[in-house]
DNA sequence: CTAGGGTTAG
């Protein structure tokens, strides 16, 4: 029962084998007991993932007697927390006559998962003993649930508290680290990890590929990916979107060729980076033939992110009317994404007509859907239709709370500086709206002109009073450009798109500071330097 | 016999 449990695809032959050893009435020394069960558990999970089948066998449990075991409790609290129903792993819990640590952990780590981080802390708090797997438990819950600064502050404390980290903590901080953008940390970990001998596994190896390339450092990254002693599928897709990402679509293929030579099979978010490399380098044939591969070569079911994927491959390239029809042959109903990815190239392409419907498409599935609200609201002001403005207008009423505030921010000495659109609160604020100040005659010396329609571009986004004042992005380039030296290079994160607007005038600000500057938008990344942008100004 | 890890579309 146990080498079944713990072979992918034999699991549930573990849950026969016990089915029959009930049925035969054997001896009572023969029957199942304590040592049967945390197998019989662990095969249960991945057979069904369900916690009705859980309660069946904790019920089995209780009248054996075997239940105070504390390798049951533990192995129970872990199987509930995984099927998610975390409210019996704590009754388990707080039941168990005897825990160790393992069972605390187990707590941690299922209280993790479900997504309660507070009661986690609390728990982490509370335990009698910690020890390495207790701290790494809370730093990959905080990672995992999207507290990225709780991660990194737990990752210090444990530094503190004189526990040394292992591969598996450096994972989940460095996955922190890449959906940060926090380059200095990220680098400092990767350090720390050639000083400490750290095993460069496949689970470190895609993690600092993957770091590498959210921070815009692609080629970091490939040096990461070209020593490693052995690869798989994972750290080859992590390297592929990490290229398609930064706008270097050709090498994200090759990379896609190379690990085909090398006899690794594709998996499907493989393919979301090969389609995504060559949506963004506008190689639509190339993108085609890729994704009719997918289902003919490698029989992997393409699913609505791949569709997200080719919409925006064939409305990027100006193939409107394309993308629309593929989206109508879709063998699976296209979902708020997929319609919203139309609706994004109908903006950028000025379609109106097009894009109102998607937009419309939009509404039916997401009533309040503020992209599609704004997109109508625009559309109507076009063709003057005042009506339907009005009936837009009221909807959007409602929404103005639930829209994201725009923020950038930026990491100076390990330190992260947070901008909104306006803001006025950060401590150097005089010294950086002066030095926009000054960029702004130089920009207009370049001959910029603040576009019109910069609005559209970020009305869904940024309150509309903010849109006036000065984008976040802009703030935190001042900034960087005010305390780093002269001609470093100066990476910003942002959490929405970029506008047209700033787009253009951080073309201009890198040629005339001499600086290349990398912004990492919710979408993509653009380099900027000596006056254009990586991503040929199409994003 | 029990706990902690990487890649995912607009």
């Amino acid at each position: 029962m146990q080498a079944y449990s713990e072979t992918p695809g034999f699991e549930s032959n573990a849950l026969s084998l016990y089915t029959l050893q009930l049925s035969i009435d054997i001896d009572p020394t023969r029957r199942p007991n304590c040592f049967t069960f945390p197998s019989l558990l662990k095969a249960c999970v991945s057979t069904f993932g369900l916690v009705r089948p859980i309660q069946e066998i904790h019920s089995q449990i209780t009248k054996l007697g075997t239940y105070s075991d504390v390798y049951v409790g533990t192995t129970l609290i872990d199987s509930y927390s995984k099927c998610g129903g975390i409210q019996f792993a704590q009754n388990v819990f707080e039941e168990m006559p005897v825990k160790n640590v393992v069972s605390w952990n187990s707590m941690v780590s299922g209280l993790a998962k479900c997504g309660e981080m507070d009661s986690a802390k609390k728990m982490f708090d509370e335990m009698p003993d910690k020890n390495l797997v207790s701290w790494t438990s809370l730093i990959s819950g905080y990672a995992q649930n999207g507290y990225l600064v709780e991660t990194l502050d737990v990752f210090d404390k444990m530094g503190a508290a004189g526990v040394k980290p292992n591969e598996i903590t450096m994972v989940s901080v460095l996955s922190a680290c890449a959906n940060l953008g926090a380059l200095e940390i990220g680098r400092k970990i990767h350090s720390f990890m050639k000083d400490n001998d750290c095993d460069m596994d496949l689970y470190v190896g895609s993690a600092l590929i993957d770091m590498y390339s959210k921070c815009g450092m692609v080629g970091d990254a490939l040096d990461v990916f070209k020593n490693m002693p052995s690869k798989n599928v994972v750290t080859c897709s992590a390297m592929i979107v990490g290229l398609a990402l930064n706008g270097r679509a050709v090498e994200a293929i090759n990379i896609f060729e190379e690990m085909r030579v090398d006899g690794i099979m594709p998996v499907d978010i493989t393919f979301v980076g090969v389609l995504c490399a060559c949506s963004h380098a506008g190689l639509v044939e190339k993108g085609k033939f890729y994704f009719g591969s997918m289902t003919q070569e490698y029989s992997i079911v393409p699913k609505l992110h791949h569709y997200t994927c080719m919409v925006d491959l064939l409305g990027r390239a100006g193939h409107l009317d394309q993308a629309y029809q593929f989206i109508k042959k879709m063998p699976i109903k296209p979902d708020v994404v997929v319609w919203g990815a139309l609706l994004t190239i109908c903006r950028t392409h000025l379609e109106f007509k097009l894009g109102a419907y998607a937009a419309c498409r939009i509404l039916e599935l997401e009533h309040q859907h503020s992209g599609a609200l704004v997109f109508l609201s625009y559309a109507y002001a076009k063709v003057e239709d005042w009506d339907g403005m009005e009936w837009v207008r009221r909807k959007m009423g409602r929404l103005r709370t639930k829209r994201a505030p725009g923020k950038s921010w930026i990491d100076l000495n390990n330190v992260v500086h947070q901008f909104f659109a306006g803001d006025k609160s950060h401590p150097q604020s005089e010294r950086i709206y002066a030095k926009l100040d000054e960029l702004a005659v130089l920009l207009e010396l370049e001959g910029y002109t603040p576009s019109v329609d910069t609005a559209f571009c970020e009305v869904e986004e940024e309150e509309k009073e903010q849109y006036l004042n000065i984008h976040s992005e802009k703030l935190a380039i001042a900034f960087g450009l005010i305390n780093t030296p002269e001609g470093t290079l100066i990476r910003i994160v942002k959490n929405l798109r970029v506008c047209d607007d700033c787009h253009s005038s951080i073309k201009l600000i890198s040629k005339i500071v001499g600086r290349d500057i990398i912004l990492r938008d919710s979408n993509r990344f653009h380099h900027f330097s000596g006056g254009i942008c990586s991503c040929h100004d199409y994003w």
